[in-house]
DNA sequence: CATTTATCCTGTAAGC
DNA sequence: TGCTTACAGGATAAAT
């Protein structure tokens, strides 16, 4: 599932094959696709036609494609990836992928922007910048990898909720970036449990579990990413390789990498979450 | 106001 | 074998 490693891989190939170039003309194959863009389909390939491309940005699970020199108040192309979206680089004259939802070609006749999206959480849409952000983003918090993240800000955030340690650290307009992968590998890292109240968590505990899920992030990144069930792939179709550094999530009976006590599977939010039941003991008053 | 739950979607895999 | 069911889960609207 695309988390913060996974869109930055994203970003880091688009940065380096369609910034720079003009689009030409877009398809839109899957109207939900671009169900956010409000002005409709036909809006929406209208205003991609003919524009540059300046950079490439993200925060939190968030990418964008400035349309607009001046990044701080034009038009960007905004794209979130949901569960299975993929962004890919591929020849217009490649066969279409089964689950090819939107394609923009360029100017050049180069390779194409493809968007492919299985399960159509995901989307596309031309949004306003407001002060160099687009504005569905507005509410999303910094990152860990932004440059202005405030660790410290962010911590007395979690703390001044009432809810579970790990509700808070999925929360986008607390943190973004986090999904449920590195939640859980961040709070096995940190030796916390998911249903830890936020009212009892130290300072030194929510600085430990923000500074592990950078860490792991930062891992992952390195790694390519996560490519847990094959969904996730970079622009040039290939899968990260972190599936086999994670020591808690999706690993329900196997050995905890540190204790050996086999790792657990619960219900959590219509999900799981998966722990280490001797290094992550359960509170005494958890959180639902 | 703060917090929680249901909903969207499709392919895979497990269970009967 | 073939059908049904559970599951994966990010963001948000709706409910509490």
């Amino acid at each position: 599932m695309p988390e913060l490693p996974e869109v930055e891989v994203v970003r880091l190939g688009l940065a380096e094959y369609v910034v720079g170039r003009t689009l030409a003309a877009a398809e839109v194959r899957h109207p939900r696709s671009v169900r956010r863009h409000v002005a409709g389909e036909l809006d929406f390939v209208a205003r991609l036609a003919g524009r540059t491309i300046w950079a490439a940005r993200r925060r939190g699970k968030y990418v964008w494609l400035d349309l607009d020199a001046d990044c701080t108040c034009g038009e960007v192309l905004l794209a979130h990836l949901g569960m299975s979206g993929q962004m890919r680089i591929q020849p217009p004259d490649a066969p279409a992928e089964t689950h090819l939802r939107v394609r923009l070609g360029f100017a050049d006749g180069g390779p194409e922007l493809r968007f492919i999206d299985q399960r159509t959480f995901g989307g596309l849409s031309v949004e306003d910048a407001v002060a160099g952000v687009p504005a569905p983003v507005a509410h999303i918090a910094r990152d860990p990898m932004d440059p202005s993240f405030d660790l410290d800000a962010v911590v007395a955030g979690i703390r001044r909720r009432r809810t579970g340690l790990k509700r808070a650290l999925l929360d986008q307009t607390l943190v973004s970036g986090i999904g449920n992968i590195y939640a859980d590998e961040a709070l096995w890292r940190a030796r916390l449990h998911w249903a830890k109240p936020t009212a009892t968590l130290t300072r030194a505990q929510g600085r430990s579990v923000l500074a592990a899920a950078t860490e792991v992030m930062t891992e992952a990144l390195a790694a390519g990413g996560t490519s847990f069930d094959a969904l996730y792939v970079n622009v040039n179709g290939a899968s990260g390789y972190f599936d086999r550094s994670l020591a808690a999530y999706g690993q329900g009976g196997r050995a905890c990498p540190r204790c050996g006590t086999a790792i657990r599977r619960e219900s959590f939010m219509n999900r799981s979450a998966y722990t280490c039941p001797r290094c992550q003991p359960r509170p005494r008053h958890p959180h639902p």
